[in-house]
DNA sequence: ATATATTTATTGAATGATTATTCAATACAA
DNA sequence: TTGTATTGAATAATCATTCAATAAATATAT
């Protein structure tokens, strides 16, 4: 087995993936658009959050935009694929389907502030909302469907049927949306056991018999 | 009757105020961090909109900052009396107050797309949070222990009281911050009506018998 | 193995653009 | 005339970007 020393593998029994510098910056770009806002976020800061020179992050990047929205592509990606499995589950009620996005929803790898902040970040400065709605706005609308269809499904096995499925779904998204800004702001009230607590209450007004 | 011909007075028979340089700026800001964002907005683009000048902005209102955070107080106030007029009303159920505070907080006034950007804009830059709490956190504790007190009121009517009346009311507060949000993003799909239909629902799920 | 050449990774100082702030000059009102 | 309102050009600070220089890694030859 080849050994690469610099940064991907070390050990010669088991390959142990180390942080790139690619990652290292991706990771230091997060962190600090937590702690200074994207206002206050410049290369230098980035750069020496990753320990590496502010010419290096300019260089691997191409640009300082280049990597602030790496950073939104790498949690998009990552709530991506932790909805993606929770689909991937085969023989699962739709109740069950509704209650594990909910706990991804509110998990600590998820929702971290870290990772709050950073959607919030570009979701509401104007000049990134081109670049936010290329890297997101596909996912949303397949996050929104999806989610509609699941409510249908529950829906379907009820009787009475005051609520559509779009207007519960909807309702849904908008308080997770609401849910993480306060978790961002006042994370002593909203923890995220609160979070997932007043969700689930929601869906058990609606469902009083299925979501026991 | 003395006419100030410059800004504050016109009109013989009946004063009509209008805009002072003060508000115009001000007007101006909210416009401007709507349009370009907190991050893009600079007292020459700001002052360009007033129609005075990048000296003078500065010169009135001391700093970028306190203009900026002028603007926050402005639409802050604003909300302030608003909501206070809801509170002062009398012979009213708890109910009908409910109703009242939500067909204000996605009135056309209050909800706008500009004044939300504003508030979304000064909540998410971290180099504000400072500032923002120190203009807006006083009374946000106040909305929230009225709602709840409220929403008490609701419930100590009803017989079956399964949630408590700060799981309603924070709940409540955090759908009206998503359902902003996508006021902001989607407007197509986030009408003022719909989102209206979205929060009465949820009430009316709540309380059937109440909300009729 | 060892030495040497070549390619790739990384640095940090210099450049240039942007922009908040200042302030002397000017316009206007009392 | 005197005070106030307003201007806009000059200043100074910040920061993204560039790039020549260096270090490290890898390939090739001995």
């Amino acid at each position: 087995m080849r050994l690469v020393t610099k940064n991907k593998y070390i050990s010669s029994s088991e390959q142990v993936e180390l942080s790139t510098n690619h990652q290292k910056l991706i990771d230091a770009t997060i962190e600090t658009i937590a702690k200074r806002g994207l206002g206050e976020t410049t290369i230098s800061h980035v750069s020496q959050a990753a320990k590496v020179s502010q010419g290096y992050a300019n260089f691997k990047f191409k640009s300082k935009e280049n990597l602030l929205l790496s950073s939104l592509k790498f949690i998009s990606d990552e709530y991506k694929k932790s909805w993606g499995k929770i689909f991937e589950e085969q023989n699962i009620s739709p109740e069950e389907r509704v209650l594990k996005i909910i706990e991804n929803d509110f998990s600590s790898k998820i929702a971290s502030r870290n990772k709050i902040a950073v959607w919030i970040a570009f979701y509401s400065e104007v000049k990134f909302r081109p670049s936010y709605l290329t890297i997101c706005q596909h996912q949303e609308e397949i996050y929104s469907e999806q989610m509609e269809k699941l409510i249908q499904e529950i829906l379907d096995k009820n009787k009475e049927k005051t609520l559509s499925a779009k207007e519960i779904s909807e309702t849904y998204l908008s308080m997770v949306d609401g849910l993480w800004q306060r978790i961002l702001f006042d994370p002593k009230t909203y923890s995220h056991e609160f979070c997932k607590k007043l969700v689930n209450n929601y869906f058990k007004t609606l469902f009083p018999k299925t979501f026991s």
